[in-house]
DNA sequence: CCAGGCAACGTTATATCATTACATGGAGCG
DNA sequence: CGCTCCATGTAATGATATAACGTTGCCTGG
């Protein structure tokens, strides 16, 4: 459960331990775990949150990285892929996971006020949207389940 | 339940049902369902799929409608405020809804064979969702839920 | 050593999706 | 009529994503 990501919490921690999930992945997997990969995993850990890919690209451009949109791209494909990023649809951005190399169907709770996002899991077999396929015998690969809403920070800073 | 996507059936019914539906809400609340929705509308109830508004342009231009972006993203941004049509995030792209005006929380299941895609609808509060929201307060005021995979006359023809 | 294969990366160009901004026109109304 | 409102016409631009092709560096079989 991510309803860490809408507290105040010691942040470095996440940072750190995802690192060091990924580096551990990477090594088993025999994945290339390249600067260019590493750096804008860590630019997108800085916070939980969505990032744009060309968001991530300006900022490979701030830090000296020469950058053309597929610098990103490349690396955002090979984070998605092995799972240790996620693709926000509804944003059209990208974010860390929070349970790398854990293979796992997220879902996502943004906040459409401060922005943050929480990661979820589902089972997609199971719910209301595991019923509806198994009825007509849809066989699903992959789910998009995203909701966008007011996290309780915001939604207390609002109604005061 | 939107199972009726996948199979054959008498598609004429499907499209003169929403027609209906759409005229009679729109008479209600005094919405102007004007000529190119209506045009937007009736290209999109073609087919069970999700069209993209570059599509739909190319087909009000074929049809002798002048058409610049604009024209389709406004007629969609009307269909889908009123729930005639939603938005597939995962596609970037546009389906006519199955149960036009009732206020629903869509879910989607799109074959990537034949990129038919089939409506059901979900209860937002319910499920795994719901209940990671519940968990941590945050109040859900939109979804987005949508599966990827083969529907059962695809699998069933690769599987031969 | 060195040729060949391969994966990552550099770079240009282009494709695809979506919005801003401003002008025009017609319906309703005092 | 003069006004407002809403829908539409149109040009320009912004935002997101990929195609295509060349280069580099590493590994490996010969
Ligand atoms: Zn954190
Ligand atoms: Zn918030
Ligand atoms: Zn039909
Ligand atoms: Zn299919």
């Amino acid at each position: 459960m991510g309803s860490i990501s809408f507290e105040i919490h010691d942040h470095s921690v996440c940072t750190d331990k995802t690192m060091q999930e990924v580096d551990a992945y990477c090594e088993t997997h025999k994945l290339q775990f390249t600067p260019i990969r590493r750096k804008v995993l860590t630019i997108m850990l800085e916070e939980h949150r969505a990032w744009g890919a060309y968001e991530i690209l300006d900022r490979l451009r701030s830090e000296g990285q020469s950058a053309q949109p597929p610098v990103a791209y490349r690396a955002l494909e090979f984070l998605v892929k092995h799972r240790f990023a996620h693709k926000i649809e509804r944003l059209n951005a990208f974010i860390a996971c929070t349970h790398p190399g854990q293979h796992h169907a997220p879902a996502f709770l943004i906040c459409r006020s401060c922005e943050k996002v929480a990661e979820a899991h589902t089972e997609p077999s199971s719910g209301e949207l595991g019923a509806a396929a198994e009825a007509i015998g849809f066989h699903i690969e992959r789910t998009v389940i995203e909701a966008v809403g007011l996290c309780a920070t915001c939604r207390d800073a609002t109604t005061q």
